[in-house]
DNA sequence: AAGCCATTTCTGTATTTACAGAAATAAATG
DNA sequence: CATTTATTTCTGTAAATACAGAAATGGCTT
């Protein structure tokens, strides 16, 4: 498959975004490619088009499928694995949000809760400091509390809810007042 | 300075998170260790604390300052530069989701903007495609215009906020079906 | 103004990460 | 069951990044 310059120029983009937030630049690559394409592309046709070796384009479908962004389809009369990723924005969000969640804030939890209990026998640590661990603790507990009580909840909702933007907010901090 | 066990498991825990998210792993120490230091640290006992070269001291320093994390106190009768980090949580969050804003998402935006401008001369493009593209866009202006009504509130309205969690986003969802 | 101390910039090296190509494995067909 | 075709794993190399140490700069201090 070719790709014409607009698409070329989205997928380009999105593959430097990707290294910046600590994703292969070839796995970001592919993840764009397939949210655009209209039909599932086997991996050749994918090495093709974005001009990287078969091999690493093999490992970086296994990493999306790892990350639930691309799963298998199988075309009739056709042997090869086709791969289709997610195609809606919400969904690709949540997905990417959950595993970073899985695989970054929750064994940060683990460590911070370590550190917490270590901090009560360790002299060297000052009351401040260990005041200042609790924080941080406490603060991605409360992200991750929030997070799960949010994310059951239906793209349309959380739209709306965004939508109506600091609104409600502001009406939370004149509350503070009364 | 010498670092307890646990403010050592915690700085290198961070170091480690850094590098996952584009972070630099020793920029990514420093911000922890000036986290929890109680008092302005200058650049040589950064540098020995963590046992790392002066000079990658001063440029992770310098890396930290731009985001804003990090910045530069003078001691009375001493005329090296000290340096102290955010050590509120919530100040913390906010100056990060600023600047990854700042240097990645309006980038984007603008990319997204011209795609979807190139999109109607660009006959290689499928309208799906094209479509998709305006999702993403939409996506990310939704976000980043929310995050534009929020910025400005004190962290405890937003910490309620948050806290209430998924109750008043149901209650939307409610008003969804009548 | 000379010397000293702190800091930054520069340069080369080491480490890590990404990647291509080859080899090996697995699956399916005739 | 042999052969073809698809896919993965392995291995070596290339590229990028991180980092140390040296050199240079800047700025006080006396």
């Amino acid at each position: 498959m070719d790709l014409g310059p607009t698409a070329q120029k989205y997928v380009l983009h999105w593959g430097e975004m990707g290294t910046r937030w600590g994703v292969n630049r070839t796995v970001a690559q592919i993840q764009a490619l397939l949210f655009l394409a209209d039909q599932p592309m086997h991996a050749e046709e994918i090495a093709e088009t974005l001009n990287v070796a078969r091999s690493n384009v093999s490992n970086s479908l296994k990493e999306l499928q790892s990350w639930g962004l691309v799963r298998i389809v199988h075309l009739a009369g056709d042997r090869r694995d086709h791969f289709v990723a997610l195609q809606d924005v919400w969904e690709i969000f949540r997905a990417i949000v959950e595993e970073r969640k899985r695989r970054e804030i929750d064994p940060t939890l683990t460590v911070l809760r370590d550190c917490a209990s270590e901090a009560r026998h360790d002299k060297s640590l000052s009351k401040a400091a260990q005041g200042r661990m609790d924080e941080a603790l406490d603060f991605l507990q409360m992200l991750t509390a929030s997070y799960d009580d949010y994310k059951h909840l239906p793209p349309a909702t959380l739209k709306r809810f965004l939508k109506m933007g600091g609104k409600v907010a502001r009406l939370l901090s004149t509350d503070d007042k009364t």
